[in-house]
DNA sequence: TATTGTTATACTCTATAACTATA
DNA sequence: TATAGTTATAGAGTATAACAATA
């Protein structure tokens, strides 16, 4: 992890600070899980899952700001590993998705690896201000929804 | 923006919530940033050329987690918009990289419209949750590097 | 008409490996 | 030997566009 100088009017910009974070634990994340064979983004949709059970692809792919295509090559990943099964689901157009067994202990298995690797990285903060970051993240996210997306690339 | 159930033991997991905070940020970072055909990520690379003039290629790719031959590519289309320049480096191997006229003012107004957006998605906070949530990802990021970074796929 | 899943295709970003020049 | 840049090639992830089935 190299780091360059920094930029100051960039600092009370909360992306920039997001970004830089996400970069460092995303990373991390990544050797992390790589025996598992699996990405962070694809980890989070496999919880996703979990928690939401028999929800549809375009619905999971919208929680992940993806459209439907991606989401269903994202299903069909999880599905090949057998973490993930596609049932009916709520009507004929749409399939039910739920997590496996298999997908149960994958998940486990994943997040306590990086239960543990995070400790390192989160030694700069105190208990009480990691708590207190968790919290401010948590309500940032829990704001209004940001105006309907465009697409990405044109 | 959809939301799903949320996963409760996964609250406490920084990554976690810094990635969906920063799937919402980034996403309409990219929305912002569109008309500039510039992507958040390389809104970073550049603003991090004009705070370290001079920088090689390699090292401008270490702070971002990337490779030599990726910090190619985006050297490049940065430069084939006019917005950076190779330039002699400190010795023959390397470049040194500097921010054009064309640049800075590509920075300013793409800072500018980033700004404004965010006012709206930082809602959910107040002024002082915000600046201590600025606060503590920065502090965060100062922490020790993470261990030497293996290969991403495999 | 609108929505869900699907398929085919293309684009962006990153990686690996090998090469050249320099240190 | 090691490092900086470069090139060619491949892979992951996402997007668009069009289609079929269902609502």
């Amino acid at each position: 992890m190299i780091r360059l100088k920094e930029a100051p009017e960039l600092e009370g910009l909360l992306g920039y600070q997001v970004q830089l974070a996400w970069l460092k634990l995303d990373n991390n994340a990544r050797d992390v899980l790589a025996p598992f064979d699996i990405s962070p983004a694809r980890l989070t949709a496999l919880v996703m899952v979990r928690d939401n059970p028999g929800c549809g692809q375009t619905t999971l792919g919208r929680a992940l700001s993806i459209n439907r295509s991606s989401a269903m090559k994202l299903v069909n990943a999880l599905e090949g590993r057998g973490w993930v099964e596609r049932q009916a689901g709520r009507d004929l157009r749409s399939n039910g998705l739920y997590l496996t067994a298999a997908g149960e202990q994958a998940i486990a298995a994943m997040i306590d690896a990086l239960r543990e690797s995070e400790d390192q990285l989160v030694q700069p903060l105190s208990h009480d201000e990691l708590n207190q970051l968790l919290m401010l993240l948590a309500k940032f996210r829990r704001g209004p929804p940001r105006p309907a997306r465009v697409a990405r690339t044109g």
